[in-house]
DNA sequence: CATGAATGAGACTTCATTCAT
DNA sequence: CATGAATGAAGTCTCATTCAT
C-alpha cells in the first residue's frame, strides 16, 4: 500500500473509479475517464496509484473492506443461525443501496488483474468463518474447507443481490426464501 | 471452385479464442494472439467472424452447447435427486477436465460484450428447471423464481469447480458434501 | 486495353464501378462491392482489370466516349452557335439523365490515378473546337489557347448541370441563361 | 503547469497536411505521413485534432478564410467591373504562388467528407455576390440564381489558374482575355 | 505535487490482390 | 476462365504512462 499524499484525492479516484468501471466495464474505462470524474489531472492519478492495475488491486481492497464497516451492531452473542442472517441481510441492503460496488467487484475478480494477497479475510469474512463454524458443528459438513463454504455463501449472497436488483418486485421472497435454503444447506443432516 | 471455407478452421479459431482468453483474460487478448494461435494470417480472423464482438458471442453460445453435448445418457425416468446429481456430476467432471472452459464463461459473462438471444436456456438448464421444479414440489421454495434459482444451482456447481481446481485433494469431498448441502436447501421444509 | 474475355462481362463490372463510385464514392469503394454489384466474384473483377487503377481508367474512357454517341444528329452545316448550343444541351440533358456519370467523371479527375494519355480528345471535344474556332474568328479571344477555351466551356457545362441537379425548378432559366452568358463571353468585342 | 498545446504545433499539423494532401491526394495521404511531416508523433495528431475528418475540416475552414485575408486593399467604392477584377487578379496570383491550395481546396470539396456549415459563404464570396448583383443590373441575367452565378465564376478562375499553372508562357494573355470573356459573359445584352 | 501535452506501442479492421481448387 | 478463401500491409484511432513546466 502507498503511504497517501492527499488521502481526500486518493479517495476521490477510488470513488471515480468504481463508478467509471460500474458505468463503462473495466476493459472500457480508461484512466482519462477516471481522472476527470475524480476531478483532478490526468498525470495526478499516477501520483497516486503507480499503474491502473494498482489502482484496480486498491479498488478491489477497499470495496471488501467497507462492507465490515457496515457491521457494527453485529449481534456477536447470539446464536449462529441469527448472526449468519444479519450478515445475510446486511449484503442485500448493501446491494439493494450499491448495486455498482458488486459489479465491479464481480469484474475485478474475473479480470486476471487481482494480485496475490489481496485475498486475507476481511472481518465479515471472519464472521462468516465463527457461524459457519458453529452452523455444521457436529455435522458431516464440518470437514468441508472452510474457504469452500465460505465461497458458496458469498456465491449465494450475490446472486441473490444480482437477482434482487433485476427483479425488485420479488426482493422480500427471494431474501426470505433464500436464507432459508442457504441455512437449509449448511444444517444439513 | 475456391477453396471452401473450412469448418475445421473455424472451429480452430474458436478453440484458439478460449486458449487464449484464458491465458490472457479477454480485456488483454488481441485478436493478432488469437489468430497467430489459430495458425492463421490476421486477416483471416475477420473471414469467419466479422468482428471481434461476434467471436465473442459465438464462442460463448458454443461453449454453452457443448456442455449440453456430455449429457446423452441422462436418466430422464428418474428422480428429481437424480437428475439433478446427474448434472451436478458431469458438471464437474468437465470442469476438471477442461477448467479453462468455466473459467471464460464467466469472463464472457462479465464482459458487458453479450447479445441478447444468446441467452435462451441451453438444454441442461431446460433439465435443471425441471428437476428444481419436482424437487420443490408441495415446499414454501416453489414460491421462488425458477430463474433464481436456476442460477443459485449453476453458482454453486461454478465455486465447487473452482474451488476443487485450486485444491484438488479435496475434490471427492467437496463434490458428495457439496451437493448434499444443495439438495439440503433446495428441499427446506 | 485489354482485350476483351467477355464483352458482357466487362460492361457489368464497368457498371457496377459506375453504380458503386456515384453512390460511395470513388475512395468509399472497395472492388469487393464493384464485384458484388457486377454479380461476379470478387477474383474475376482482376481477370478484366488488372488492378483497382486500370479499371477507374478505362471508367474515364469510356464514360467520355459515351458521350460522343449522343451526337448522331450533330448539325454539321449550321453555324457555330447553332453548334454550340446543341452541344450544350445535349451535355444538359444527359447530365440531368445521368447524373452520377458527371459526378463520378468530377472524381476521378481530381482522385490523382488517372494515367497520361486519357486525355486525347474525343469526337465531342472535336466539335467543340471547330465551333470555338469559328465563334472566335476575328476576335482576339482567338489568340487564346484552344485547350484553355475548351476547359472552359466544360466547367460552364458541368457548373450548370450540378446546380440544375440541385435546384431542378431553375433548370430551364439556368440553361437558357447560362448559354447566353456562355455565348456573349466566346464572341467578346 | 504543463506544457500549453502549442498553436505553432497545431499550424504545423494544418500546413503538413496541406502538403501532404497536394502531393498525394487526401485519400492516399495517411495520418501518419501527415504526423511525420509535421514533426511530431502519430498519436499528438489526435490532441489536436479529433478525427482526421475533422483536420480535414479545419483545413478547408482555414484554406477559405486565409484567401479573405488578402483582400485588404479591396477598392470598395469603385464600380463592379474594377471590383470583380481585382479579385480575379488576386485570385490567380495566389494561385500561382500556392497552387496546392486551389488544389486541395477542389479534393476537399469533392470528398464528401466536408460538414454542414462550414458553407457559409466567406467574405471574399459576399464581394463576389455584391459585384454580380451590380454587373447584371438590368439585364436578364439578374434573374439567375446568385449561387449559380458564383459558381460559374469561381469555376472560371479556378480553369484559369489550373491552366496558367500548366501553361505559365500563356499566365498574362489567359488572364487578360479570360477576364474578358467572364465580364462579356456576365454583362451579355 | 499538479498539470496535460506528448508519446508510441498496439488494437481492431479493411481491402487490393493472389492463387489453390 | 471462375471462384472466394487467404493474405498482410496499412489505416485510423486509443490509451497508459512519462515528463517538461
Amino acid at each position: 500500500m502507498s503511504r497517501p499524499k492527499s488521502g481526500d484525492k486518493r479517495q476521490a479516484i477510488l470513488a471515480a473509479a468504481l463508478k467509471t468501471f460500474a458505468e463503462r466495464g473495466i476493459g472500457a474505462a480508461p484512466t482519462s475517464a477516471i481522472s476527470r470524474e475524480a476531478g483532478i489531472s490526468e498525470g495526478s492519478l499516477f501520483n497516486y496509484f503507480k499503474t491502473k492495475d494498482e489502482l484496480l488491486n486498491e479498488l478491489f481492497h477497499l470495496l471488501r473492506m467497507e462492507f465490515s464497516h457496515h457491521l457494527e451492531d453485529f449481534p456477536h452473542g447470539q446464536d449462529a443461525r441469527t448472526r449468519l442472517h444479519y450478515i445475510w441481510k446486511k449484503f442485500l441492503q448493501l446491494g439493494a443501496a450499491h448495486p455498482e460496488r458488486l459489479k465491479v467487484l464481480a469484474q475485478l475478480r474475473t479480470s486476471g488483474k487481482l494480485l496475490r494477497g489481496n485475498e486475507s479475510p476481511s472481518s465479515a469474512v471472519v464472521e462468516v468463518l465463527r457461524a459457519l463454524s458453529d452452523a455444521t458443528k457436529g455435522s458431516s459438513l464440518s470437514s468441508l474447507p472452510a474457504d469452500y463454504m465460505v465461497l458458496m455463501v458469498r456465491a449465494q449472497m450475490e446472486i441473490t443481490v444480482e437477482f434482487i436488483n433485476a427483479n425488485p418486485e420479488v426482493a422480500g421472497k427471494c431474501s426470505e426464501l433464500g436464507f432459508k435454503m442457504l441455512w437449509a444447506g449448511l444444517t444439513a443432516e
